[in-house]
RNA sequence: GUGGGUGUAGCUCAGCUGGUAGAGCGCUGCGUUGUGGUCGCAGAUGUCGCGGGUUCGAGUCCCGUCACUCACCCCA
């Protein structure tokens, strides 16, 4: 079983681990490579004062400077805690070499200082595509971001069945300002713990709030509305609170719903009590569940950002979401959702007759890598049947005796024994490479 | 940062009102003397998180400390 202990919230994954969390990567870069998302990679670390520019002072940051700085050197350098910052940095210093529309990837790790609990790490990796345009971002892409994510959970049957939840902030914020709201941040912070503490706790937050009873009732309505269709507005208009914004992002939030549905049935609803914290998102946001985790939190979460990145004169509107690597691979290692089909790559361990011979297992090595098989050479020229279970114990799945008289490959879970040449011989495709299938399909298949 | 819980073998854990450390799994060897897995037999492994105190004697009680963990906060 992969382990995450050591330090805490810098997890380190056994072989195993590391196999299942390739695979994740993998998927997303195939996957959005095939959207057309080119890869970028920003520097690990910001100016202080870049990531901290929305005056959210309380953001928990790791500082860096050298061991040996002077007092006198206060250039106070951070690491980045997510890569939409970075990256709004980087459009805006290089917007005259890039070409617009942007669509971009970037897949790196990131640092928060919070205290680690189950998900919640202090270095973890993030995935994310973002679209940037100048002046005016078209509002399809809303939909698309949830698509591509839509395409990179089915890309991995292993998983439990992925609910992109969908809502709009001028939404939320153009039906609060409707019934006269005032502290609307306070009101989404409420909102945004209904799935942890229940409406009637979230009903008293909103009363400290200053929220009259009946207002208090609304939100709750609000929040409790879903679906995957133009009937969502229906529900919120018979709420009766009306508000020129709340019209506008509505109607974007149905034309995103409708265009997933169209492509994804069944992977994108909206959920009208998503609020996502007081970042910088100004119209649709993304959250993700997934089915029988729920209270895990959210693998994949983002929005549209339109005044994130400006460079005072022009902005750069974005729209982008964040696929959590490393919570969802804990999720899948932790729970034993999932795991690779053998430790290592090799698919075939070559025996040592004796130590004079082992070039001739070299020689077999070769021959197999050659055309793509991935195999080792017995570390020792032990008894074979020490050097079966070595390969056993890392669930190789064949082993390959030189002769003299012709060489044998043994397939070590049936027992099946036969010629083979090394030149010719090629396993099952299932078998070339490990994969990562989930759970309840090995321990079925071993039984 | 605030509050709760837990630290004993590689892993999961037991160890009563203080008496000198155990189980299962795993590991090593043998049976099977160059074809593993099952089974049987034999064997190895611990600064009991660390430091101090009480005591004839501390894994056990007290104080401190560190680590891990859960909740708040925030979020992937």
């Amino acid at each position: 079983m992969a382990r995450s202990t050591g330090l805490s919230g810098f997890p380190e994954w056994l072989p195993e681990g590391r196999l299942v969390e390739l695979e994740v990567l993998d998927t997303v870069r195939r996957v959005f490579e095939l959207h057309g998302f080119t890869p970028l990679e920003t520097r690990s670390v910001e100016p202080v004062d870049v990531l901290l520019r929305k005056g959210e002072i309380d953001k928990e940051v790791y500082a860096v400077r050298r061991l040996h700085a002077d007092a006198a050197d206060d250039d106070t350098l951070a690491l980045h805690f997510d890569l939409t910052v970075p990256f709004a940095r980087f459009v805006v210093e290089n917007a005259a070499r890039l070409d617009f529309p942007l669509r971009r990837y970037q897949v790196q790790k990131v640092w928060r200082g919070e205290r680690p609990q189950e998900g919640r790490f202090r270095e973890f990796t993030q995935a994310d595509i973002d679209i940037v345009d100048v002046d005016v971002l078209a509002s399809h892409h809303d939909a698309e971001m949830a698509l591509v994510m839509a395409e990179v959970f089915a890309s991995m049957p292993f998983l439990p069945r992925a609910t992109i939840h969908v809502n709009n902030r001028k939404v939320l914020e153009g039906f609060y300002r409707g019934l006269g709201i005032e502290d609307v941040p306070a009101v989404l912070r409420a909102i945004d713990k209904l799935d942890k503490i229940g409406a009637a706790k979230v009903r008293t937050l909103l009363l400290e709030a200053g929220l009259a009873e009946t207002a208090a009732d609304q939100v709750l309505a609000l929040a409790a509305i879903r679906g995957a269709d133009g009937t969502v507005a229906d529900k919120v208009r018979a709420l009766g609170v009306t508000d020129p914004l709340l019209d506008e992002g509505l109607a974007e939030l149905v034309a995103v719903v409708e265009a997933a549905q169209r492509v994804h049935p069944g992977a994108v609803e909206a959920d009208l009590h998503i609020a996502r914290g007081l970042d910088y998102y100004t119209g649709t946001v993304y959250e993700t569940t997934l089915e029988g985790f729920e209270s895990f939190g959210s693998i994949c979460s983002g929005g549209r950002y339109d005044a994130l990145a400006t460079d005072g004169r022009t902005t750069y509107p974005g729209v982008g979401i964040s696929l959590g690597v490393t919570r969802l691979v804990s999720l899948v290692l932790g729970r034993d959702l999932a795991r690779a089909t053998r430790k290592v790559p090799s698919a075939v361990l070559v025996a040592v007759v004796d130590d004079d011979s082992r070039s001739a297992s070299d020689a077999v090595a070769h021959a197999l890598r050659a055309r793509g098989i991935p195999c080792e050479v017995a570390p020792r020229a032990e008894k074979f049947g020490k050097q079966i279970k070595h390969a056993d114990r890392r669930g190789i799945p064949y082993v390959w005796f030189p002769s003299a008289e012709g060489d044998t490959v043994k397939d070590i879970r049936t027992g099946d024994q036969v010629g083979a040449e090394a030149a010719t011989w090629t396993p099952p495709d299932t078998d070339v490479l490990p994969r990562v299938v989930a759970a309840t399909d090995i321990d079925e298949g071993a039984s």
